[in-house]
DNA sequence: TTGCTATATTGAACATGTTCACTTATTGAA
DNA sequence: TTCAATAAGTGAACATGTTCAATATAGCAA
């Protein structure tokens, strides 16, 4: 019944096989990106995908295993690239919490570029299966190492207590940030500046502590 | 094509209409907490859910707006039954610590009797349109008030110091358990001990803070 | 060139959540 | 009692994510 390849094309030197693939999942993700940032997830299908990338439905779920995955695949390189981007133009000189807020305040103007599909992203990430959501994850573990690595120069700078537990510490803020993030994307406008206040006052108390001065 | 009410009874006094819907949706409900339990709730169609309580698709969606409602209706009772057991429950004399865990201890419990039915409770959960969406975000602010009441309890058994602020740190601790609860449902087995743990150490960290001594 | 195998592609078929026009029963008034 | 209005109930129709057997191509060996 199919067609076959789309474009046969007369080459056919080795390789060729690879890069066609890589071709069509590019083509396929330039599609799911547009038109999730024009329509929402939602009211994307997947049929709008494969009619507007060229191709047939089942070769978008041939590259893709089903459509979450696909607004993984269509988020993941922006954010990826702003973590890296925010780690390479951190200043010199920052307190811990100036260095965190510094981190997630381009996350948060990202998402309030785009709250819908920040909520179905972070709703559909959890328990998601097969390699993308295995990408997000790695992802998230890795943002926890960057906090960890940041809580132990803070040791270093004597601005933590040395016997703080590195990698709980930033699990716990990591909680506090998804968290306000869901706050946010649950309230009607996304304000950042309002959500980076809140997790400000969190930090705070984090690093002073609750319990009677002692 | 319908055959109106199931079954009509002779009697036509007021109030009928009123009883008998509470019946109808008290039957859905058995069914749907039946099934899910049974089959989890992917597995579970609304058809099956409908064959099940005697009664047409269309009335299922007619008692609850959609399926993941149904899947909120069915376990809000019981966790709305742990909350109250649990505080009805609280032991005198307990450090703030140890009344934090005490609360969470039984609904760790609870989901590890239903371990993928709490994954998709929690994830279905996030941004649910509806009233049952509603109920549910509302238990979850009552729990937020209990906490800041035992936080406060605390700041005047000098516990926890009087200038912290209740709410916010709450806010924090919840943030925690959450995080704690989704690491859990994101193992292959959910393991209630280590999980209690390790919100333990989160609580111990927040109380001490991690700042500098002084 | 000619076959053979693995792989990419495809759309029809399927499963299932959801909508909705229609039927029937209840209720209160005439 | 009769009847009009309201509400509850119903399943066919629809929309859409996903599966899968069929098909064509690429890669490669003889």
């Amino acid at each position: 019944m199919g067609s076959g390849k789309r474009a046969p094309g007369p080459s056919s030197r080795p390789g060729r096989r690879a890069r066609q693939k890589a071709e069509t999942g590019q083509l396929i993700l330039e599609a799911a990106k547009e038109l999730f940032a024009e329509k929402g997830f939602e009211k994307t299908t997947i049929r709008d995908i494969a009619r507007q990338a060229g191709v047939g439905v089942g070769t978008v779920l041939n590259h893709y295993p089903d459509k979450a995955s696909l607004l993984i695949a269509a988020l993941l390189g922006d954010l990826t690239g702003i973590q890296e981007e925010t780690l390479a133009a951190m200043p010199q000189g920052l307190a811990f919490r100036e260095q965190c807020l510094h981190i997630v305040r381009p996350f948060f103007a990202y998402y309030a570029r785009r709250p819908g599909l920040s909520r179905t992203l972070l709703k559909e990430s959890l328990f998601i299966p097969g390699p993308w959501g295995a990408k997000l994850q790695q992802e998230a573990l890795f943002f926890l190492e960057v906090v960890a690595g940041l809580v132990e120069q803070a040791k270093s700078r004597g601005e933590i207590r040395p016997e703080a537990k590195a990698y709980l510490a930033a699990s716990s803020l990591f909680a506090c940030y998804l968290a306000v993030l869901n706050h946010g994307l649950s309230q009607p406008a996304f304000v950042p500046e309002s959500l980076i206040a809140l997790l400000g006052s969190m930090l705070d108390q984090f690093l002073a502590g609750i319990g009677p001065r002692g």
